[in-house]
DNA sequence: CCAAGTGTGTATCATTTAGTACACACCCGG
DNA sequence: CCGGGTGTGTACTAAATGATACACACTTGG
């Protein structure tokens, strides 16, 4: 991915920029800071020079511009690892579950939630 | 993975050697040679000396021995590229769910599979 | 009995991933 | 008017991933 994945480096940018307008500890350097990763680093990934960071500082970063990790990860092509551990204990079950519901509409989907969170399991 | 991550390895020699045994079609070199990739190295893989091959090399094996690919991918700790797919379109929602039913017991899961094939939705 | 077929040990490799390090140019507030 | 803070271009890197290539020893059926 040297090339383009442009998605994610803008959305952080766009994001970043935003909060810095009203606080000044988001500058490119304090943020890279807070990571632990190099500020040339965390502008190249903004401009999508190069492909998004691993999942573990997508995280810090999202932690930091408080953005839902999953959206983040998402929009890098990643899927966090709790998830993946989900999928991995069943496979068969819930690839099939999975490929069933793939296309089903956001509130069919969110009844499900509903129902399993009110124990009608 | 240099060490450990026996599981798949083992597991792909047990069904290879079972499917040798009425069919030397089935042997290591004939089984690599099907694939496309070196007998040293599925040697290597069914011992475990080296990390499982990659997601397409394991979706291949999985088609040569009959065997269901997503097991076999979750032996090697990965999900298929689809199933990745179906959450990263709606990253949000399915991280939600798949949190919220994770613990959810398999009829309960079938149950949810059944309804939404039958257009319940 | 030996040639063909079996699996394996050792060495090596190209590519990708996930970054670091250093120098530089710009800007702008005191 | 300049020093500290801003982002960035260029060069480089360590480790992981996903394999190949060659040589070898064992065994086994015709």
């Amino acid at each position: 991915m040297q090339a383009n994945d442009r998605a994610f480096g803008s959305y952080v940018r766009k994001q970043r920029e935003a909060r810095l307008a009203g606080d000044s500890a988001y500058t490119l350097r304090k943020v890279a800071g807070r990571l632990g990763i190099q500020p040339t680093y965390l502008s190249k990934v903004e401009r999508g020079d190069v492909a998004p960071p691993s999942e573990e500082t997508i995280k810090r970063l999202a932690r930091d511009l408080d953005e839902d990790p999953d959206v983040l990860l998402a929009l890098a092509g990643k899927v966090s690892a709790d998830l993946r551990a989900v999928i991995l204990k069943r496979p068969r079950l819930f690839a099939q579950l999975l490929r069933t519901i793939q296309d089903a509409p956001d509130h069919a989907l969110l009844r499900v939630v509903r129902e399993v969170r009110n124990g009608k399991w």
